[in-house]
DNA sequence: AGGACAATTCTTGGATACAAGAATTGAAAA
DNA sequence: TTTTCAATTCTTGTATCCAAGAATTGTCCT
């Protein structure tokens, strides 16, 4: 379908945005990234270019491309859009949605139970203890949250049987805010942790009896809640669009500090 | 903000393919495209990169970009998520519209009914002469219509006061579904194109009364009809995503004769 | 010390070069 | 006449080149 070497890159690059070693507010020259990947600038150009109509990146004419920083307002809209959509996606999901669909959720939701669990053992753990830094297990943790979190809702984009609905959450998700939101869950407690949970049983219950209305009611509800967390969370901790983000070096054990595991002073 | 060269490029390729001189299927090679256009290959390809990523073209390694054709599955998707969000923006919209933003889109409803009134003469004239040929009128009239339609659907979209919300929906409309409409009202007769007089009547009145739930219900409903009705269009007329169809040469008298003027054989 | 400004170095944007792989053409065979 | 297949011609993808304009540096002046 798509070329092949200018997605790889823009998919890379994007990655390394999202995992929060190119922050908002980093420039990416171009001779650096095609030094660092090993290919010559033009391909680099088309890949920046790509992640650009995307919204992740913005570019000025003869200035480096810049990684986008969205604003509250972004976010804030970003999830009434999200909602909207996804509760569309889940109303049309309660209908078209198979056995072996819901069945994948419950496994699904079995991971996601068991990320929450180690995360809220971690942050009681860090409650207590002021000084606690953010372990790897943490990481370990608050990435499989993350995964499964992805996972459980793509199965209902996917089961709603509309490409351009799935595709269009997609795009909205993948936007400025993913690293955004792996930021957030490292600042919920232990309840919180455990709201979430029971969002996506009360989605999956409606789901499995097949009730339009309540799927769609359940997971705008559950969309609307995080968003107001994550809104929440950013007003007391986001360094905001305007200032400038320190890059993540590689630290001395190899690990990279993402930009928002210093938000929390 | 961005880049000038190239997003200029990509908007007069853009505004080819949906004036109809680039049909579905055309293949797009650089190298004229940047003789046309008078600058090298390198911006070309830049602005290609963007309209693959925005949908209207698509690129496989080492073939020419080509105009992508939509599939009647994917107008059919586009119109329900199109119908989600612009009932959402309806609905925010009947919060936030300012009496100026009313005004205008009486006034711009009246420029849209005489558009129609237009159309439904001509459409009527074509019924009796089964002869007729598309008149220079009636693609103004046509023209007209698009443009004032579009108005009235905009200043929607920017009383709801969510950015993101408006540039999702003008992602979808800019997508690959526009020259289509453009077809697809040649097709309405002329109880068809009054019926859609009363819908724009029907939301302008909710928004008025501020009835938040009203204008999204008149606003959903406007857009599912017309999506039905394009989607039956289409299933009597449309090639297709798999024929090729001719590019569109000027004729005799330099006027552009797009794909869809053949299809209503 | 600190700020203004000129010289220098980077970095980008667009053009061009060239190799690899499609698309097309034309001749020969069925 | 139609089909097949090799030779030829186009077209793309990546690298490289160069000029124009940012960003930075260093110096001089207050």
């Amino acid at each position: 379908m798509t070329a092949k070497l200018v997605s790889e890159l823009a998919e890379k690059i994007q990655q390394k945005i999202a995992a929060g070693e190119f922050p908002p507010g980093h420039r990416l020259r171009q001779e650096l990234l095609a030094k660092e990947f090993d290919v010559s600038r033009t391909p680099i150009r088309e890949a920046l270019r790509q992640l650009e109509t995307k919204g992740l990146v913005s570019q000025s004419h003869r200035k480096s491309a810049v990684v986008s920083a969205p604003s509250l307002r972004d976010v804030k809209e970003t999830y009434q859009v999200r909602a909207e959509l996804e509760g569309l996606a889940a109303e049309l999901a309660a209908t078209w949605i198979t056995d072996a669909q819901l069945a994948l959720m419950r496994e699904t939701h079995a991971r996601f139970a068991e990320a929450i669990e180690t995360l809220a053992r971690h942050s009681a753990k860090a409650q207590r203890d002021k000084a606690a830094r953010l372990t790897k297990q943490m990481s370990a943790a608050a990435e499989a949250w993350t995964r499964t979190n992805a996972a459980f809702h793509r199965i209902i984009h996917d089961a709603c049987d509309n490409r351009r609905l799935s595709a269009t959450i997609h795009d909205l998700n993948q936007g400025q805010i993913r690293s955004i939101m792996l930021a957030t869950i490292l600042g919920m407690d232990a309840h919180r942790l455990r709201l979430t949970l029971t969002h996506h049983e009360r989605i999956l219950g409606r789901l499995s009896a097949r009730d339009v209305k309540g799927a769609r009611e359940a997971v705008v509800t559950h969309i609307q809640e995080s968003g107001e967390f994550v809104v929440r969370w950013l007003e007391r901790n986001y360094p905001g669009p305007d200032r400038q983000m320190q890059a993540s070096k590689p630290d001395a054990d190899g690990s990279i500090r993402p930009w928002w595991t210093a938000a929390d002073d």
